[in-house]
DNA sequence: TCCCTAATTTAGGGTAGCCTAAAAAAAGGA
DNA sequence: TCCTTTTTTTAGGCTACCCTAAATTAGGGA
């Protein structure tokens, strides 16, 4: 895209407000944005003109403003950011309200979109719901990245690393001599659904599926 | 104090950059801080003018700066804030090296001093020597008031209850299938930061850090 | 309709941060 | 020492954002 250069600070919080005001698809007025913005009313005109060159908001001189659809687009990319950061703040951190909208306010315009959708996972919102409203789709090889399946359920010929062991220590001691244990790479050799015939760094081995059922590898 | 307003990110990006290169006593030259920086040489005089006028470097002309005592204080805490930023998202977000240092890079401006304190917190370092370093010592109320911790960095033999698991549906499906899900008690028996080592209502399980650490356990 | 007022824009001014080009200072070799 | 080369600074220009003050336009009441 022509012009793709990072908005500014000043001009992600101005298509905010714009957004924020947007009531009942009628223009927003120059003195109401000069009111939530705490700017001057000629300073609104200069940036919304700007807003304009740039194809975000559609202006016309005396009768206000409203967002485009680019414009649409990057305010809620802005509001989520801004939802999940104050969330954030809130929730994991015990940040008090004010201090975290505010923080919140100013962190928005810095996250990437992969740390947006990262942060956005970390809260447990379903990404899947994510996408839809925000049309960047998830992409498959993510999902592929992260697979976990207990070893019972393994492909064959596959080789994994162990995550994790539902077990007591005991068990686990044992597998960790035979190099299974979290962290470590094993291969699933053979299988019939009864025995399982996997590889390590330390050898090979069969185990029952009972057991096999309580390691998770990730592929 | 004088001229409190917060510091801009360039200039505190120049006085960051100044402190990387300040290597033995010796003054730190403009033609180093043009390379560093990507700036031009006239633009970085510009710059070490106005920290000189603001007493955060002690400038001599022709004969480059070095950071005062003010200004090795805010370089500290920039320091600190990014290093904790670039842990944070690369260990509990999951961002790859390079992104993280770049988010980082910008997050580390916009920052409060609560923000920053309850993240490292957060993050399980201790605040003792955190205090020390950077002399504002840490409140106990914000130990006592820190409720939630990945449980990679929860402490040996304590009980606590799961908030939040994050990551994909697969895993937290796993998870709770062993009584790992949010709302219910887990207690971390044994760990020594690669292996947790956990009992729940369900049994014993062994988790490697990097699963432990998409935990979130309330103390 | 016409005028007055309120809203808006334009005009003009300032600073921070960036630049290039030219001047000035330092540094090092012969 | 002196002269050339490198480094640094100064001078001057540009843009984004902010402002105030002066036009300009819109809109409502008589």
């Amino acid at each position: 895209m022509a012009g793709m250069d990072a908005l500014s600070e000043s001009a992600e919080m101005m298509i905010k407000n714009i957004n924020q005001l947007a009531a009942d698809e009628k223009r927003v007025r120059t003195s109401d944005l000069a009111l939530k913005t705490e700017l001057k009313p000629a300073t609104v005109t200069e940036m919304i003109q700007r807003l304009g060159d740039l194809g975000l908001v559609d202006y016309e001189p005396y009768h206000g403003v409203h967002l485009t659809k680019q414009g649409q687009h990057v305010a809620d990319v802005i509001e989520h950011r801004f939802n999940i950061l104050e969330r954030f703040l809130t929730e994991i951190l015990g940040v008090e309200g004010e201090e975290a909208s505010e923080v919140a306010c100013r962190m928005e315009h810095v996250l990437t979109r992969d740390v947006e959708h990262k942060l956005t996972t970390f809260l447990g919102v379903d990404p899947q719901k994510e996408s839809e409203l925000f049309c960047h789709k998830i992409n498959i090889e993510d999902n592929q990245k992260l697979k976990y399946l207990p070893l019972s359920n393994f492909e064959k010929g596959k080789t994994g690393t162990v995550k994790i062991i539902f077990e007591d220590n005991e068990l686990s001691k044992i597998l960790e001599d035979k190099g299974i244990k979290p962290g470590n790479k094993l291969m699933l050799k053979e299988s019939d659904n009864k025995i399982y015939n996997i590889e390590t760094d330390e050898g090979n081995f069969t185990l029952d599926r009972e057991t096999a059922a309580k390691i998770i590898v990730q592929n």
